[in-house]
DNA sequence: TTTTGAGTTGTTCGA
DNA sequence: GTCGAACAACTCAAA
């Protein structure tokens, strides 16, 4: 009897997987393999790597309580692939899509080197499924979500993995690479599991009106889960339908509805990196092409270690270096201080985001920004610029968002913790907090910057004479 | 082809 | 403290 091989991607998972699914459908030993890609792997996202590893190893703790064991290798995958093709004697092999541009330019190679099977699974629907009449990509959120659920539901149920999964030969597999446990996020399928039981049954129907808040655990906290495929959008999808059919009110059915408008935000920016992969390395919107950013590597890096002076938007930025995730809203006060008040190309907020989130994804990372900075589809408007201290009162009230990430502001009463600025030297006194020895002093001066932002998002329209296309 | 309605997440100013 | 308007006029999607 010969072997399928599940490719094993960013769907580290065996219930509810569809393309290990698949591959037990087609009635030949499963052969469950994992390929380390150098190219993918380096040291610029310690947190991303190490949650990777460690869910490579609970998924191979799975595995052998099924009598099956994760085949890793190291090197390139293609090439990697086809030796065990060899080896294995597997006739066909079924993966996952992905639709990051260095994914579609490999696995255009192995469509054409190796027998394989593609699953969509990534996203709910295929992203070239969901498009207008005329076959053209939506760039528009609304129209797309409304096109989303109109469609026919990809929902085919639960899906349990067969108890038994043994391949017929055990070949040598490399050791997976040592990583650190993440204590916060623990890279295992029973934990998104019960994250995500956990959020339904206490989460979802007072989402709406919770999840903007700093200081509560508001949100669902799946990201890490979603990004690396420890559980899967579609059952997220199913879990979230059938609770809102229990809905006890009008305001719990909201809920629901915002919670599941967040996933499609998710297929949305997943759709428009797979239609439009320039955005990767370019505005969506043309005309936001020619910003005149500041060079201003002191600010980027007052930014980034979460001294710039404005407390919510440190607190988010130690937030991020301390666990690799941040909250919604304080990734979007953060990004919008970078883009609309530091002047800085939005493209550098990207890329510190990138390597240090552990849910870190290429679509929602750049369509987060694209769309924070407003040069991206269905933008903010560009003269729509967060004011921090405003945010900080508005979604943390109380500072303690605040007072857990920016200890030496812990002591602060209320009122004066958005604002340390306005201490009289008899507070900092009686605070024992001085500005500028304790914590940083404000880097900008908000009353000018919001003008120059306008002026120079300004020029980059004028400057731009090309048709829309 | 033309028209029309609509578009995640805000801030500031002045009455 | 609350409210509406301005920000700047724009593009998208669908009829």
């Amino acid at each position: 009897m010969s072997t399928a091989i599940w490719w094993v991607r960013r769907d580290l998972r065996l219930d509810n997987n569809p393309t290990l699914r698949r591959a037990v459908e087609t009635g030949l030993f499963v052969q469950p393999v994992f390929i380390l890609d150098p190219a993918l792997l380096n040291d610029d996202a310690p947190p991303r790597q190490s949650f990777l590893m460690e869910g490579l190893a609970a998924l191979n703790a799975l595995l052998r309580q099924r009598g099956s064991y994760l085949l890793l290798r190291h090197g390139e995958p293609i090439q990697q692939l086809a030796l065990l093709a060899r080896e294995l004697e597997a006739s066909i092999i079924f993966a996952e899509e992905d639709y990051t541009p260095y994914a579609r330019r490999r696995d255009a190679v192995a469509t054409q080197n190796l027998p394989i099977q593609w699953v969509t699974g990534l996203t709910a629907l295929h992203p070239a499924s969901v498009v207008k009449v005329d076959g053209s990509p939506y760039t528009v959120f609304t129209p797309f979500m409304k096109a989303w659920k109109s469609m026919p539901s990809s929902l085919t149920g639960e899906w349990k993995a067969p108890a038994k999964l043994a391949g017929p030969v055990s070949i040598e597999s490399h050791p997976i690479p040592s990583f650190k446990k993440n204590t916060i996020f623990p890279a295992t399928q029973p934990e998104a599991e019960k994250r995500l039981e956990g959020f339904i049954d206490d989460g979802l129907f007072s989402y709406a009106e919770s999840r903007d808040r700093l200081d509560l655990d508001g949100t669902s906290s799946l990201s890490p889960y979603l990004r690396f495929g420890l559980i899967s959008i579609r059952q997220l999808f199913a879990a979230t339908e059938q609770a809102k059919q229990q809905a006890p009110d009008s305001a719990a059915t909201k809920s629901a509805e915002t919670w599941m408008n967040e996933l499609i935000w998710r297929e949305f920016y997943q759709s428009i990196l797979y239609h439009f992969p320039f955005v990767t390395y370019s505005a969506f919107n043309p005309r936001f092409r020619a910003i005149p950013w500041r060079d201003a590597p002191q600010d980027l890096l007052a930014w980034q270690q979460g001294r710039t002076g404005f407390p919510v938007v440190d607190a988010a930025m130690r937030q991020l270096s301390t666990i690799g995730w941040v909250h919604n809203r304080a990734r979007m006060i953060a990004a919008s201080f970078l883009a609309k008040d530091l002047l800085i190309n939005w493209q550098e907020g990207e890329r510190w985001f990138f390597n240090h989130l552990v849910d870190a994804d290429i679509a929602a990372n750049n369509g987060g920004w694209q769309w924070t900075a407003g040069v991206g589809t269905d933008a903010a408007p560009y003269f729509r610029v967060f004011n921090p201290t405003l945010q900080g009162i508005k979604f943390d009230p109380e500072g303690n968002y605040i007072r857990r990430w920016v200890p030496e502001l812990a002591n602060l009463p209320t009122k004066l913790i958005h604002q340390p600025e306005l201490m009289t030297a008899l507070e900092e006194t009686r605070y024992n907090v001085r500005l500028g020895r304790d914590y940083p002093r404000r880097i900008i001066d908000r009353s000018q910057t919001r003008e120059r932002t306008l002026n120079a998002y300004q020029l980059s329209k004028d400057g731009f004479t090309q048709p829309y296309s």
